[in-house]
RNA sequence: GGAGGGGUUCCCGAGUGGCCAAAGGGAUCAGACUGUAAAUCUGACGGCUCAGCCUUCGGAGGUUCGAAUCCUCCCCCCUCCA
């Protein structure tokens, strides 16, 4: 019985420090409680991080205790980890406003009514300075500087603020104050997650688990996945979106997808993956991938939609059923095709559409054009295509 | 406070008076091939009224027929020393 339930909570996992400790607890049988603190620096959440709430799903689903940190107060701090500059910190109103953001966007995954939302704020804004001093006594320099980002900082001859060496020892009095018999975090968390269960034990508690989760790699399948390198699903994206961008990932990737983000056993996407190795179209198992993630973030008929969309579009050649419709007016006699590609936002200037013509890119109602000169005339409505994906109907008023 | 190095088109990075809208790589986009796979190959990759024209090389001036390249001042970044 335990067995198979630290099977499955360390699908996943990096790595879970100490296992032999966390197998203890789980004979328990008493509900664990479970940490796991965000920095509510990015309110737009995307399937990377959703690899971790995953993970807390899996264990509130057996019955356990999960907190989730919203980390007001560290966020005003600014977490240093995996950047080698010292971060701007964020102000009390950014820090509110992402964090509302988080509960609206985590409840897709997790059971609001049993999880519970915390504020580190809470308790860290009646920590007097002379309280911090005592905290911060419980730790060295030499201890911070094992920190890699810190080391090569230090190494470096960049700066090192010292808030910075206060975060992870806020952090881990986060998991002081709450008790926390297991901390989830990603792999890059892992120092701060340390720190943790040390604290805890200095104040008599026994130290948490650690257990670290492994960062997601974006739709490159090399980078991990994050909004700035724009290799990202966000889970507010559109089903259609959503389902187009799991389906353009590579088929290696998709079994790292199955594993950290799909809720199916290991099990029978072991079996599904032997099957693609005798032959099997694989395909056929992104599909169900990419329709399982759209229902979880949208519903079940958004997933059965984008299905229907995504053969009548890509396997039949078909347009979409709903685009962009636009009306331009018409300059004397007529509209200049470049300059409707640009005004309708197909393209993003008009040189561009230049070379999308040139290149073969451009159809108007299915039929490829090759003349960038053409003109367009008043009183037409017709589907202008860019590429594979973008579609308008765009109507020239006369 | 002293000495030195550097800021180039989305990113990295070449370019030291004309052949520079600026090498090369990455990212991106398009086409071919496909499962919209991935990989690969081909092409594009400042803007425009597009076989031509206009605006870019930290900023402002100047020299020159001609400046990313030379000069002056200013702003910013980095390294070493103190």
């Amino acid at each position: 019985m335990h067995k198979e339930v630290l099977e499955q909570l360390k699908r996943g996992a990096d790595e879970i420090l100490v296992e032999s400790e966390f197998v203890k607890k789980l004979e328990e049988g008493r509900p664990l409680i479970i940490k796991a603190g965000f920095d509510p620096t990015a309110p737009d959440l995307h399937l990377g991080h959703t690899v971790l709430i995953n993970k807390l799903k899996q264990f509130q689903d057996f019955g356990h205790d999960v907190q989730f940190l919203i980390g007001d107060f560290t966020g005003m701090i600014g977490d240093p980890t995996g950047k080698n500059v010292t971060r701007k910190p964020l102000t009390k109103e950014d820090v509110l406003d992402n964090a509302k953001s988080y509960q609206e966007q985590v409840f897709k995954i997790l059971d609001p009514d049993k999880t519970q939302i915390v504020f580190n704020s809470t308790w860290m804004d009646k920590v007097s300075s002379a309280d911090l001093i005592q905290i911060a006594a419980k730790h060295t320099v030499a201890r911070m500087l094992e920190r890699d980002d810190f080391s090569k900082r230090y190494k470096g001859g960049q700066s090192i603020a010292i808030h910075e060496f206060l975060y992870p020892l806020m952090q881990g009095y986060d998991s002081v104050v709450m008790k926390a018999d297991v901390e989830l975090g990603g792999t890059d968390q892992k120092f701060n997650l340390l720190v943790g269960r040390q604290l805890q034990e200095t104040y008599g508690q026994k130290p948490q688990t650690v257990l670290t989760m492994p960062i997601l790699e974006g739709l490159d399948g090399v980078q991990k996945m994050s909004k700035s390198l724009n290799n990202y699903i966000g889970i507010a994206d559109p089903f259609d979106d959503m389902f187009g961008k799991i389906m353009s990932i590579s088929d290696d990737l998709m079994w790292r997808y199955f594993e950290l983000l799909s809720f199916r056993s290991m099990d029978e996407i072991k079996q599904w993956k032997q099957a693609c190795d005798e032959g099997a179209n694989p395909r056929n198992y992104k599909v169900s991938l990419a329709q399982e993630i759209v229902e979880r973030f949208h519903d079940a008929s958004a997933a059965k939609k984008a299905l229907e969309n995504f053969e009548a579009r890509f396997q039949r050649g078909a347009m979409p059923d709903e685009m962009d419709e636009i009306a331009l007016q018409s300059e004397g006699t007529g509209f200049a095709i470049a300059n409707l590609l640009k005004s309708a936002g197909l393209t993003k200037s008009t040189s561009d559409a230049m070379r999308m013509i040139k290149q073969g890119a451009v159809k108007i109602d299915g039929e490829k054009i090759a003349d960038p000169k053409l003109v367009i005339e008043a009183g037409t409505t017709q589907v202008y295509q860019v590429g594979k994906r973008k579609f308008a109907k765009v109507e020239i008023k006369a």
